[in-house]
DNA sequence: TACTGTGAACTATTTCACAGCC
DNA sequence: GGCTGTGAAATAGTTCACAGTA
């Protein structure tokens, strides 16, 4: 291992440490808000029930961005934070799937707020096909392929049924997309240089009702992050 | 350690291997679907992309379920899953908060799907009480604790905005809610007692971002379980 | 003085590898 | 023969604790 280390042009960072940072940058985000400008490793930690270590080593993996004695500037840390996490650009994304589930996502704000644009949609329904949501009018997935590479986009959102799912992650990928976002309860293959982060709130409360089903309601782990 | 644990009733699950159960019960009830009546884990590890030692691992915490030489049986393992995550009932759950994501959550047949059933729904805009959404009508939050109390309620989900998440969960856990699924972007703060479940779809692609920016995509750790 | 950054110690989780059984 | 269940080994991740510094 130590051998190993030392040939690596950058230290192998834990995927767990990727993940937290976003969380970081929520919160640093909400304290710049407030008028806050500089905080500890302490205080952002009481925030997000993290332990102040913990922190302080996520950090360090990417550089020294505190000062000795006083914390972090809170705009200068958003700024290295939103650096790291690739955040300097807008990134363009197509959404499959105008069902509900997929209309909700055309239109949710969260994403545009942080530099997501969903730039086009399309569903498989042809009675769907040339309405209207929003801006964007929901177009055959026979265009998907000239669309993805139209805008140069990397990004899909999947927000078909569970069945559908496993082939249209397929031509997302087959498109040339690397992430993709997934809304249907199924965990799709993709091959490794693809990106997939599921989101299911069925599983979400499945987990859940696991603890509240329990006499005694096992105290959380101390240093779990909040998804 | 070995002494504590000969100790306790019952051994010490880890909170990833829970996590990791509704997974292996959302793919055995596909494998259900499609006629599948025994399953080895090397099978559904495939299907999942985790490891069948880790599979056999997770489901050793909670008895035999597997027949050596065979495998699992679906229909038994899934009985088995159900009943370890307290899926043997109903579970009514509150909404808070019905704006655009609110009422999106509202009509979500996901969770129905799975018995979780939201039995009513409350809003702070006296401009939205009293208009119905399918087959609730939008109440003042003033009647949230009435509620929760009628119907023994132990699930909230909160879809209200970032600032108005706290004050929302402070309430929900003074009525006696024990879980918590928060779609809000905010980690709020609760006692010990309550359990959270945060969805986040920003963060979910502020991880993903990070990994896109980079030259060399690192390959997914072979572990890692999908959401 | 009050903090960061970080090796080292500790703890948790995953994987191995094999005895035991169908 | 093919698979589970599981201690033991290996890895991964977290926390400690303190040197260093603004």
């Amino acid at each position: 291992m130590r051998r190993s280390d030392m040939g690596d042009p950058m230290n192998e960072i834990p995927e767990v440490v990727i993940q937290r940072l976003p969380l970081y940058l929520r919160t640093l985000s909400a304290l710049d808000a407030e008028g806050v400008t500089v905080v500890s490793s302490q205080d952002l930690g009481e925030r997000l029930q993290v332990t102040p270590a913990q922190i302080r080593k996520d950090l360090s993996y990417f550089g020294r961005f505190g000062k000795q004695g006083r914390g972090y500037r809170v705009p200068d840390l958003i700024r290295e934070l939103r650096l790291i996490l690739g955040l300097g650009r807008e990134w363009e994304m197509v959404l499959l799937g105008m069902g509900r589930l997929g209309w909700a996502v055309a239109g949710y704000p969260g994403f545009a707020q942080h530099g997501f644009k969903v730039v086009a949609c399309f569903d498989a329904d042809p009675q769907l096909i040339g309405k209207t949501a929003g801006p964007l009018v929901i177009q055959d997935i026979s265009a998907l392929a000239a669309t993805i590479q139209q805008h140069g986009i990397q990004i899909g959102i999947v927000a078909v049924p569970a069945a559908a799912a496993q082939q249209v992650v397929d031509q997302l990928v087959a498109c040339g997309v690397r992430g993709i976002l997934n809304y249907a309860p199924t965990a799709p293959r993709v091959p490794p240089h693809v990106w997939v982060q599921n989101i299911d709130p069925a599983v979400a409360l499945q987990a859940m009702t696991y603890h509240l089903s329990q006499r005694k309601p096992a105290r959380r782990p101390a240093g779990r992050a909040p998804a």
